[in-house]
RNA sequence: GGUCCUGUGGCCGAGUGGCUAGGCAGAGCUCUGCAAAAGCUUCUACAGCGGUUCGAAUCCGCUCGGGACCU
């Protein structure tokens, strides 16, 4: 890319438990920039273990941002993300040329990287009551109030998808106007330089890496950390793979071996979709996580 | 040695003569306010051989594998 500010974010993106962490603290060292975590769930203090959090160690060695900074009670999204990151950026622009963000939420890097179209905020007692009635009626009942109230959105929208399907009727009857109509897919320039960079493994040594650190985490007291949070259960934050797959297990419907390979299946799963998403983004450099080293790679 | 049951794709599992089972795993994909979320698409079968039949995963025979029981 051409270079044309002087301050630069270096994005750091890949797979989970590709080895993100540990290569994002040896390029923000070399750096001397702080880093950003772009993950939706490590934001949340109260979820430690079974989001591979850093450790206390690997946090005290670079200042990190957006990790374990938020409630899981609060409502944090790809647009809050957005804004809080600018912030960050701003500020640490001040002291620093470079900052480093690495994360495996694609969609909270696009934000940051492209912009968010603006869309008036919806009163979330809105969305309560979408959600109450389709829990109540259904998919079919959903299809019908979209069909009927925003057959802009129907036309083009995923029909088969409760939660944008939820999206479009909320703003739809937040505003008045279809979502399609505030989806302009306008991309931001950002006064600074972005530069991508992806760590990428063969698929089954990190299939291996993943199984062993699901292991890991269930030694370090998975099992009692999601105990704890068993009373907020509803939460979108325990929503999570690590977590959501206890709650049979607490009620005796499989074994803990069972929850342990689900969890796995499951992490398995979730990097599968992170490296569709991230393979299609053209700006990426990639390299292979096991050889790269952070003091090696050509940072322009 | 004899009698009976049984053998479907990586796994589970339906199908008793003609029409796609399905689920899971695996793979591919979608993606602007829940994204570690939600959704979409999809490959590999009918143990083997022979027979009956216009047509067999489905009926018959033999072989091989698994199981149960009898002496």
């Amino acid at each position: 890319m051409i270079v044309s500010f002087t301050k630069t974010v270096y994005i750091i993106v890949g797979p989970t438990a590709v080895g993100k962490t540990a290569f994002a603290i040896a390029l923000a060292k070399r750096l001397n920039a702080s880093i950003i975590s772009a993950d939706a769930r490590q934001c949340y203090q109260e979820m430690n273990i079974g989001v591979a959090r850093p450790t206390a160690q690997e946090l005290a060695q670079v200042p990190h941002h957006f990790i374990a900074s938020h409630s899981m009670h609060t409502a944090v999204n790809a647009a809050v993300f957005e804004a809080h990151a600018l912030q960050l950026v701003d500020e640490l622009f001040k002291t620093s040329d470079a900052v480093v963000m690495v994360g495996g939420t694609g969609l909270y890097i696009k934000a940051f990287c492209e912009g968010l179209d603006t869309i008036p905020t919806i009163d979330p007692a809105i969305r309560e009551g979408i959600i109450q009635q389709y829990e109540k009626l259904g998919l079919r009942w959903l299809q019908k109030e979209v069909e009927v109230k925003d057959p802009l959105y129907w036309e083009k929208g995923e029909q088969q998808n409760p939660q944008r399907l939820m999206r479009a009727l909320e703003v739809k009857l937040g505003t008045g106007d279809s979502i399609v109509s505030f989806q302009q897919k306008n991309k931001v320039v950002r006064p600074f330089n972005l530069v991508k960079i992806g760590l990428e493994m063969p698929r089954p040594e990190l299939y291996d890496r993943i199984n062993e650190r699901v292991l890991k985490m269930v030694e370090m007291g998975l099992e009692d950390e999601v105990k704890s949070l068993l009373p907020h259960f509803q939460l979108n934050a325990l929503q999570t793979v690590g977590y959501s797959e206890w709650a049979p297990y607490f009620k005796g419907e499989y074994s803990k071996n069972r929850a342990i390979e689900l969890i796995q299946q499951n992490t398995r799963h979730y990097a599968k979709r992170q490296m569709t998403w991230f393979k299609k983004d053209p700006e990426i450099k990639w390299y292979q996580a096991s050889s790269v080293k952070a003091a090696q790679i050509n940072l322009v």
